[in-house]
RNA sequence: GGUCUCGUGGCCGAGUGGCUAGGCACCGGUCUGCAAAACCGUUUACAGCGGUUCGAAUCCGCUCGAGACCUCCA
């Protein structure tokens, strides 16, 4: 297991070695969704990146246990006393209970990530199912000193933890700043300062979502679910957390704080945060309501768009920029990565019916350590389809008897994309689906009619074919060697 | 207001001191009965000003602009 990885850091800010504690072993956690709402584009940013740090990190050999939660109780519309549960409002409004919400959005998110080929982690825990292990960590919390009980709640004491420990840490906050900045929100006068944070919330008498506890019946803070399922499932320290940024505080924050304050130590070696999406320069979110959900876009069905865009092109959208700057939504930036994603599946194509030379004049070994290199450079997934895009333009060279491919330059091509577009980026080619064959075999049935045509000089004949085909989305392209179509073209 | 990040050619987006990023679009060409597609080739850049350096998109300072977090957000 003796790779160069380098993984940004961000409690450190630097690009450092990837040196998991207990190799061959490695262990991710990443914050997933709070299900309360179909996933926007937004959602498939994490999803995707840390997908292929899942991805990668197996294709290196090391055994990983991917552990990403749903958030099904406890994330709170704000942080007063009377923020109400957002599983809760749902259930509510919609008149469910609130794991009918929870069913019914959790499954419309797993089909979202199925259809873009987002690999299921290895743990997929609910909050509301790791009650008792979160009721565990309040505890030693308490127990250590760094948390008070008032009214059946129990808040951590950021100013006890800050005397001997740093909060703000991660996210390069001073305490002092947010003590000056941080409104004074109604109803917040159980704490005993404002950058406290609730570890468990004694729950009004009409809240559903309740369980007992020590202190009364009621249901744990948002950030206390991470600590206590990360803790369970991958141990006290673990390898790497991840997220988005827009989670580094107070959310991963706070994490520390209270794996620190219950166990002594931090909880991971790594943190890594995907940027945001944003769309004519803004953040993608909810509370700005200039979402677009996914469904949407594998539709088409919002004004925002000009078109349906297919999973894997928004697969390859977000894989085109590195996961650390933001990326801007736009039509024309998809449908740039749409035809040149159609472009490369194209060449991976033609590799089938090169013809091989005796002699080769290019030197294809060398984009295997290439796109190593790249994904060893804190997974820059950008540069590796720049590296492939360059053996792009050398297959078709080939094709156009341009440059000499030999059979086991060939070879090496075709287990090149299998490993990276294929394996470590999670690429597919949509136009190679079930039905293939037989839309294959009908269409070349149409085209011979039209060779026959053209051969009898009945040209009428052959474009009215043509035309037809067409109709169905199915270009025809005519050159030497005779007829080739595409789908969708 | 506080903390932080960023500003690359028509668009998206890599790159952190010297060597063509890449994709899309444009343009030119090849192919073609026509057309389209495809393919090949190619142009345009580093927000502004100053500094460090033999040399800066890349380091430093200032100015302008944009964004994120500070309340929930992937």
């Amino acid at each position: 297991m003796d790779t160069k990885l380098q993984i940004y850091n961000t409690i450190n800010r630097k690009k450092e070695l990837f040196e998991p504690l207990n190799a061959p072993f490695a262990g991710l956690y990443v914050c997933g969704p709070t299900v309360y709402g179909d996933a926007h584009l937004g959602h498939a940013r994490p999803a995707i990146t840390f997908d292929l740090v899942f991805r990668y990190l197996q294709h290196l050999g090391y055994k990983v246990r991917y552990v990403r939660n749903i958030t099904d109780v406890g994330h709170l519309e704000n942080d007063a006393d009377e923020g109400e549960d957002k599983i809760a409002k749902k259930a509510r409004l919609e008149q469910l209970e609130p794991m009918e919400v929870v069913q019914y959005f959790t499954d419309r998110y797993h089909a979202s990530m199925d259809k873009l080929n987002v690999k299921h982690p290895s743990i997929e825990p609910r909050a509301s199912g790791h009650i008792i292990e979160q009721i565990e960590v309040i505890k030693e919390i308490l127990k250590a000193g760094y948390a008070y009980e008032v009214n059946g709640s129990v808040y951590f004491d950021v100013r006890k933890y800050n005397e001997n420990y740093m909060y703000g840490k991660l996210s390069g906050r001073v305490l002092d700043d947010l003590l000056a900045t941080t409104r004074d929100l109604d109803g917040q006068n159980e704490k005993h300062f404002s950058a406290d944070f609730a570890l468990w919330k004694k729950a009004q008498p009409e809240h559903i979502m309740r369980w007992p506890s020590p202190w009364s019946d009621g249901f744990p803070g948002w950030h206390l679910e991470c600590s206590a399922m990360s803790r369970k499932y991958l141990g006290e320290t673990f390898d790497i957390h991840g997220g988005g940024m827009d989670l580094l505080f107070p959310h991963h924050e706070s994490e520390i704080a209270q794996t620190q304050a219950a166990f002594g130590h931090e909880p991971c070696k790594y943190w890594m945060h995907n940027n945001m999406i944003t769309i004519n320069g803004q953040k993608m979110g909810k509370s700005l309501g200039n979402f677009i959900t996914l469904d949407d876009i594998f539709t088409g069905n919002h004004e925002a768009l000009e078109k349906a865009y297919s999973p894997m092109t928004i697969r390859f959208f977000i894989l085109q920029a590195h996961y650390r700057s933001t990326l801007d939504f736009s039509n024309e930036a998809l449908q740039a990565a749409e035809k040149g994603m159609k472009r490369m599946f194209q060449a991976i194509k033609t590799l089938d019916t090169l013809q091989a030379s005796e002699k080769s004049n290019v030197d294809v070994f060398q984009y295997r350590k290439l796109c190593y290199e790249a994904l060893n450079d804190d997974f820059n997934s950008p540069m590796v389809i720049a590296h492939l895009f360059d053996t792009v333009r050398i297959i078709n060279s080939a094709n156009d008897k341009k440059e000499n491919l030999t059979a086991a330059d060939i070879a090496e091509l075709k287990d090149v994309f299998n490993t990276f577009i294929f394996q470590v980026l999670g690429l597919e080619d949509e136009t190679s689906g079930n039905q293939a064959e037989l839309i294959d075999g009908l269409v070349n049935m149409v085209l011979e009619l039209r060779v026959q045509a053209k051969a009898n000089k009945d040209y009428a004949a052959s474009d009215r074919l043509r035309d037809a085909l067409n109709a169905f989305g199915i270009t025809v392209k005519d050159s030497k060697e005779g007829s080739t179509w595409s789908f969708e073209g």
